[in-house]
DNA sequence: CAAATAATTTGATTTGAATCAAATTAAGTT
DNA sequence: AACTTAATTTGATTCAAATCAAATTATTTG
């Protein structure tokens, strides 16, 4: 999972750069949990700047889901600037988030104002792009109980910082995450948990042995 | 798959772009085909521009390849530039390629010079992330048969602009491309040849009914 | 709080694709 | 061209995960 990103855009000084621009048209808004914040295929023409809470970026093709990552801080929508006006996925809210509203037309002028914070936002969307390569290996390279792991050990290292964690995703969203059935994702919960590997009580899920944890994700 | 990298980047004029800009570093390379450009894992001090030939842009993991893309021109380790110096793929030679090296240093340096080329590689990343997206869709949420169809549809429509062409790829990574066994790559171009979709000699394959294709690509 | 509805779990079965094994074909090599 | 080696195909079997079906547990709602 991409869940490195906060650190690696804190690392990459991209959370200050766009404040400090002038020029840029931004709005503040508020999303409630569940709400979608982008609509694949539709025209957006801003970016988000997560400042609060958790979103959940999308792939959409016919009736399928595929999530990409979880995204705790961090600008979205970078990726469809310089291709077409159309979202190339679905953003939606998995907690209440409060985001910087930026519009494009006007962030493409500054990027072409100051290339220091052009170079900003190549960094982000370089860190992203390397994320997703590790998800496409764990897509396509590993089998249930390994992309199981994966998400569990994102959960705990990157979106909670911590062993135990309230999911804020359904089972079915977990199972879409892992390109995986709703039952085959429930089943593999549950052997992780009679392996005492992590302890499951519905959405709470506290990671008991990470060394085995590991392993899984190792061997797929 | 992302086979349209050419046309797009040509469009983006990202292609002129680099040798518009002094202060370059960048000499002319030859590899011949099967030979490694980049080493995943390995420090690359350079991108590549390739200029004739083709590669393909593999990511491995223990034991396994995913191979993302052919590429036929355009710019190649643009993704690792502003991560580390350590390249996160690995590119081979389909053909033998001709290619413009590009010292990192000296590229982000024209970079932070000129703003307008910041964003022609800007552009150039967001393309081939939306390819990468729809690659993800394909290996994620189709079946083999769907799988196989759009490495042919991406063969006949981007890379060789043909119904006929000589494919540059064994079966095994005509297999790895798809995420599928070699047997099931075989088989499942036999299944094709049977229902006269495409016809099959060894390193030639001819698109005979593309609508069939098209409709296999689409339900999986 | 109880009823209704939705989500999740569990079990049985089917299915797509991997693996194993062998045969066939293609490609190099002397 | 004949021989060797590698690649591909084909068949049989196994396996992981999807689907189908039902039971159980959560969550809403009146």
């Amino acid at each position: 999972m991409d869940c490195e990103t906060v650190k690696e855009i804190k690392k990459g000084n991209s959370k200050m750069s766009y404040a400090d621009i002038s020029g840029l048209e931004l709005y503040e808004m508020s999303y409630e949990k569940g709400e979608t914040l982008f609509k694949q295929g539709t025209i957006v023409p801003h970016i988000v700047f997560i400042k609060k809470g958790m979103v959940k970026v999308i792939l959409e093709s016919n009736q399928r889901k595929q999530p990409l990552c979880i995204e705790k801080e961090g600008y979205i929508g970078l990726e469809s600037m310089y291709n077409d006006k159309f979202s190339q996925y679905t953003v939606t809210a998995l907690t209440d988030v409060k985001v910087d509203v930026i519009e494009i037309e006007s962030l493409k002028k500054a990027i072409l104002a100051d290339a220091s914070f052009a170079v900003s936002i190549l960094k982000c969307v370089n860190i992203r792009t390397k994320l997703l390569y590790e998800r496409i290996l764990t897509l396509t390279q590993k089998q249930g109980p390994g992309r199981v792991a994966d998400i569990i050990l994102c959960m705990v290292d990157r979106i909670f910082e911590r062993d135990s964690f309230c999911t804020p995703c359904s089972r079915k969203e977990m199972a879409e995450m892992c390109a995986l059935s709703i039952e085959s994702m429930s089943r593999i919960l549950k052997d992780f948990k009679t392996e005492k590997i992590i302890e499951v009580n519905t959405k709470t899920i506290t990671l008991l042995n990470r060394k085995e944890l590991e392993l899984i994700s190792k061997v797929s």
